[in-house]
DNA sequence: CTGTATCCTTATTGATACTG
DNA sequence: CAGTATCAATAAGGATACAG
């Protein structure tokens, strides 16, 4: 899925699965692809806090660009999980607004956010641990 | 983080964060990361299981290489979700098995999992709806 | 069996400029 | 304000060959 020359989708397999019909492999790659994308879950999590503007959005998340929120929403939006809304005032103005479905997934972003931030700890000493012994082997359990 | 030149570790941003101190998008980003690559998830999954060989989990996934399993195995092994144990044996043997943390982990992603299946078909009508009407213009509510 | 090293292709993201 | 179009950069992933 290559951008085929105008704004295309954030990432997400398509409908058909590649590999194989009931391949347990392709039913989970589905949510994995929609929560993996660098921006989709940020996006998500804001608007669980209400409808926000796309100007909101844009200030809220800080390092995304345009481009990349556009992208996000419009995926988000064609999956079912955000509703958009448009008025046609003078300076336009488009509100984002998760969808009762799109909010059942927020509460699942919503654990795995909590769980970074209660084990964010354990997994930094993890990796300066793992970093630093990686030269010495004395991990193999030498006396077994 | 490009690959550096030998099997590079798969995603992740580092301890460090790129943005600033305390910003709430890094914090998330760090788990974020963590559960959307390609492969950890999955990976994770069939961890929860049990412990498992390497060519277990090589064959249970069918579509991976053993570069990214290897990659995938040794990041969830660096942040201390997985457990590596070589058995130094004639043909070499290798386990992988959760860590108690890990655990905690695929729990989450379980949630994940169920969501999908469960929204699998509303997601998939709205990718239909959403492709069918781009075309016409309909959906801006004209009697407004 | 369990990896590692390379090379190469494609997917994803960012920067910038422009429009209704 | 809320996008869209392009182009360029990077990152992720796959194929293949080789090694302990």
């Amino acid at each position: 899925m290559a951008e085929e020359g105008t704004l295309a989708r954030v990432g997400h397999t398509d409908v058909r699965d590649p590999i194989g019909e009931g391949h347990p492999t392709c039913r989970l790659r589905d949510v994995l692809d929609r929560v993996g994308d660098k921006w989709s879950v940020l996006v998500m999590n804001l608007l669980g806090d209400g409808p926000k503007r796309y100007s909101e959005l844009r200030r809220s998340i800080e390092g995304i660009s345009q481009r990349m929120l556009t992208l996000t929403l419009r995926s988000l939006e064609r999956d079912g999980l955000v509703e958009r809304t448009v008025t046609p005032t003078s300076p336009p103005r488009v509100d984002y607004a998760l969808t009762p479905v799109g909010q059942t997934l927020s509460v699942q972003v919503s654990g795995l956010i909590a769980w970074a931030e209660e084990h964010r700890p354990y997994v930094a000493t993890a990796r300066a641990r793992y970093d630093d012994g990686s030269a010495n082997v004395s991990e193999i359990r030498p006396g077994q």
